[in-house]
DNA sequence: GTTAGCACTCGTCAGCGTCGGCTGCTAGAA
DNA sequence: TTCTAGCAGCCGACGCTGACGAGTGCTAAC
């Protein structure tokens, strides 16, 4: 569809873009990259890029500057052809980030880090969910009389633990009964499992009114679990680009971003559907209107429904290249732990 | 020192500017606020409070801003007389935060957040170290042959967690053994205390190289327990303010206030020696250079000398008399849980 | 100690012209 | 056909200018 020079000066053009955020013109680019051809064959290019929906001009007799078309055409030639997935990417990275992190949250943490420093982006890492989570063992804790609480401790190393307040008194013998109970449900399956298995496997527990409120409580807590764990890095990355000079462009952005469900929606709607290693969501591709001016890279990590996301975000004038590759070394990093 | 009514009119351009972020003149001073003098005398205390240091103009005949040191003595004032601390600080706010939270950790982010709005400035929550926490169980739990995990409950119901990794396998019975062990250890005790009763009490416990191993993952999991456990909730809202208007201004407090380990050694500085219940660090206050722009009010809560902090950072000009009282407000709702 | 009046300062803003970069078009070459 | 060279034209960026107005400091009078 696009001939070969064509789809060669696209690319150039956003490199070109990426690097220095000013509209790109003819001569820049035959200047700067090995076209073959004259400024006034570049120029008919550009036109036809232009008719095409590719790049626009901000205005007459400026340079041009990618559409969110633009960049997708270039990042469907990235994914398609280009970008070696088998290829390790950042090893190094991976390995150091494996070797030090002793925490689950710490390495998500460090990773997080890591990536907002490799792609000078905002890098975000939420938690895997722990509703598919196979539960290794369940705690019960006595805090007082009227109050317990539930730590739950899933074979991932992943932990989670929530609060469950009695109406009357509870013994600590009771509470050792109880979560004796629990493990006997839980352990070594997944909550969804458990609930499936709760009925038939040990039903004796269901006629208890104690355990019931505790399973409850077990269960919120897993509900709960995916939110309010995302680690963000890389705001002042975001305030350092020309894009957002202004801060008042970035406000809208930054609400959006500081809201843990418009965030997991985003990166739901982003995930859905994708198997690909990882989703590249470009400006208004984003379901959210307040994201319309950046691009998200994301991918999942972890296993099955519950799964966790690295992605970074930035101005869709971003470096998808270095991008990709960092997060899938992020979700590398994160996966095989 | 200051007169009187020169003390009113350091408040009343404080208020004005905070209010409009515009330098104050004298006549909007007259006009706005009952001075019960005219324009010319007011321009006398003006010129009077800018040789004391309190104000100060941005260029020849534009009208006055104040300094850092104009803030101090107007918050000085403020906290010396008119604000009454024992009155109860939106406590229906307070209220509705303890109805709603379950688990320590949402509290805390619940808390964030609803200081962040009631301020419209950034707002950060930093977990207690445990430290100082009494330990109330100790858990081993086996992940596989050569991993376990340490789960660590302390008595006000925070949780921490820790991977352990061992050279050789260790037999579930083996784990079984030094959880107790531990539990005989710890439990009732803080760590700090733990530590120096652990060679007298538990003397046997010690010869174990494993038992020595898994307590070196405990007091390490205690001391990264600070860390990585803040949350910055309203970013946005300082990104709407016309001090940050250009997002560069914004870009090296956001780097400072990213990293973990400055945020903390601020809030080290501002509450250290101050037994006040909240602190106030203003501009050049701060000790971190990149924060010489930002106002600090934070205040500590949980007991002893690994209290949480809970603080807001906005603009020097911010309305420290709210600002104040919704941290302590939040304090409240944070302490008493 | 306070006030009115006045001269002065200086940042802001709109208007204007220059400069430079980039385009589209057309005619001619490969 | 496809590419190239040259040219006319467009338009934003930038620097200059002068009018405007907000605000000050000073002085003399109350």
């Amino acid at each position: 569809m696009l001939s070969d020079r064509r789809q060669r000066v696209l690319s150039a053009l956003i490199e070109e873009y990426v690097a220095r955020a000013l509209p790109v013109g003819s001569r820049t680019l035959t200047e700067r990259y090995a076209l073959g051809v004259s400024p006034a064959t570049v120029r008919n290019d550009l036109s036809a890029l232009e008719d095409a929906g590719y790049i626009t001009q901000p205005h007459t007799s400026a340079g041009r500057v990618p559409t969110d078309a633009g960049y997708r055409a270039f990042v469907d030639d990235l994914l398609s052809g280009g970008l070696a997935w088998d290829e390790a990417p950042h090893q190094d990275v991976v390995d150091q980030l494996r070797a030090t992190a002793t925490e689950l949250d710490a390495l998500m943490e460090q990773t997080s880090a890591a990536l907002a420093r490799l792609t000078d982006c905002l890098s975000v890492v939420v938690a895997p969910s722990l509703m598919a989570a196979r539960i290794r063992q369940v705690s019960l804790v006595s805090l007082s009389d009227h109050r317990a609480l539930v730590v739950l401790v899933a074979e991932d190393g992943q932990v989670a633990n929530r609060q469950v307040s009695f109406a009357d008194a509870v013994a600590p013998e009771a509470l050792a009964r109880i979560q004796e109970l629990l493990n006997r449900l839980l352990a070594g399956r997944s909550l969804a499992e458990a609930r499936a298995a709760a009925y038939e496997a040990v039903p004796e527990a269901l006629a208890d009114p104690l355990v019931r409120l505790v399973l409850e409580e077990v269960a919120a807590c897993v509900q709960e679990s995916g939110l309010g764990r995302a680690h963000r890095v890389g705001v002042s990355s975001l305030l350092r680009k020309p894009e957002f000079a202004q801060a008042q462009a970035l406000a809208p952005i930054m609400s959006a971003l500081e809201d843990d469900t418009v965030l997991l929606h985003v990166f739901d709607d982003a995930l859905d559907g994708s198997c690909a290693p990882c989703a590249v969501r470009i400006g208004r591709e984003n379901g959210a209107e307040a994201l319309a001016g950046v691009s998200v890279v994301a991918s999942p990590y972890g296993w099955g429904d519950g799964a966790g996301v690295v992605a970074v975000i930035g101005p869709t004038r971003m470096d998808y290249s270095l991008v990709i590759r960092a997060v899938r070394a992020a979700q590398r990093a994160l996966s095989d732990e």
